[in-house]
DNA sequence: AATTTAATGTTAGCAGTGTAAACATAATAG
DNA sequence: CTATTATGTTTACACTGCTAACATTAAATT
């Protein structure tokens, strides 16, 4: 005997809705198939989100955790650029293995991520988090420690959209010479290559 | 007096299309208010699109070929580091300014280029001419050259990511510190950004 | 030039979508 | 114990991508 009330729907829906978005991409997600697989009628997820787009900001702030979990390190205070290096690699490989929600994430999907609160909140603390591990490399002042947490932030995140962009255009090229070859080559060498475009930055 | 065929939907409805997709994202682009906007039935664009994919095919070619237009830099032989920044510059500049046909093509919208050949052939030729621009500065391998090429689109690509990100996550931080100042520091700053990190890479 | 064929259009209809309105039930507050 | 609020259901609307069957015209073949 089923309850009316469900008890847990919000979280549940949510639950499924990162799985789902991951699964398949947020573009092949509907309210109502997510209704349909918690059991509940077609318009109970409209209880706890007002809009779709709600929907997806919930998803996104759940991958804004996971990202900044994904790419926290164990280094207290003593930090080095390695370490930006090792930031730089697990924020990549975050992106690659959780495609479809960093599409969520980083895309147009959610529109504003002040209407959404808790999202804005995940989002601003990646970043922050990130900008705290620049601090304790080097005694620069705070804007050139933004600085250089942006330019690292914009470089991977390129990256990111790199590597998957380059999977889906062919390599009709000479050998070694495409951007399949030549994208795979750098995420082999890949923190060699955030090294080397981070010196240009950074210089202990 | 209308006659029963068109003449030129297919260019038509492409034309709309890029507008469309440009004005509002192409998430708003429907088949249908596509074919009401050319006066003809509902069901008449699948004469010339067999799926909707096959429409944002179309766009995103057409953008990538904008795109190789707005890269173009007019040095016959030599090339200098300052050219390859301009062209960093030009893509930002285009990636910011047509930023929903720029989602169209680097997103997952459409699946797979190899299935829409001018797709493949325009995102193919964008990337050659970049490689050209490289291959005129140093007398480098073809492999070292590509590797700079992909480099530097990954990073123009990330910087309009951040860039068009930060915009939307506000900006509670202290004054300078923020994503949306830092990036808009570097955004006003842009050539030597791109010159300081590219000096990571070439030397001359 | 006449006729066949292919290209391109229309109409009707299916299954699916986001979302609003009106109503039902159950948990909670007074 | 009752009133209110939270959370569920039913029904309905306007919209979507897409298919099938049919209509018209342009192009190719004889």
């Amino acid at each position: 005997m089923k309850s009316y009330h469900h008890g847990n729907l919000k979280q549940e829906l949510i639950d499924c809705a990162c799985r789902l978005c991951e699964r398949d991409g947020y573009t092949k997600l509907s309210i109502r198939s997510l209704a349909k697989e918690s059991g509940v009628s077609q318009t109970a997820p409209y209880r706890h989100f007002e809009t779709k787009e709600a929907l997806y900001a919930s998803v996104a702030t759940d991958g804004f955790k996971k990202l900044s979990k994904a790419c926290y390190i164990d280094a207290d205070k003593k930090i080095t650029k390695k370490h930006l290096v090792e930031i730089g690699c697990k924020y990549i490989d975050f992106g690659l293995k959780n495609a479809n929600t960093y599409d969520l994430m980083f895309g147009t999907a959610v529109g504003n991520f002040a209407e959404y609160p808790e999202l804005l909140e995940s989002a601003n603390s990646t970043y922050e988090n990130m900008r705290l591990s620049f601090s304790k490399l080097a005694s620069d002042s705070d804007e050139v420690i933004a600085f250089k947490c942006i330019t690292l932030w914009s470089m991977v995140h390129g990256l990111v959209g790199i590597f998957r962009k380059v999977q889906v255009v062919g390599d009709d090229f000479e050998e070694g010479v495409g951007p399949i070859s030549t994208a795979s080559l750098i995420a082999t060498n890949l923190e060699d290559h955030l090294d080397k475009v981070l010196t240009g930055l950074i210089q202990n």
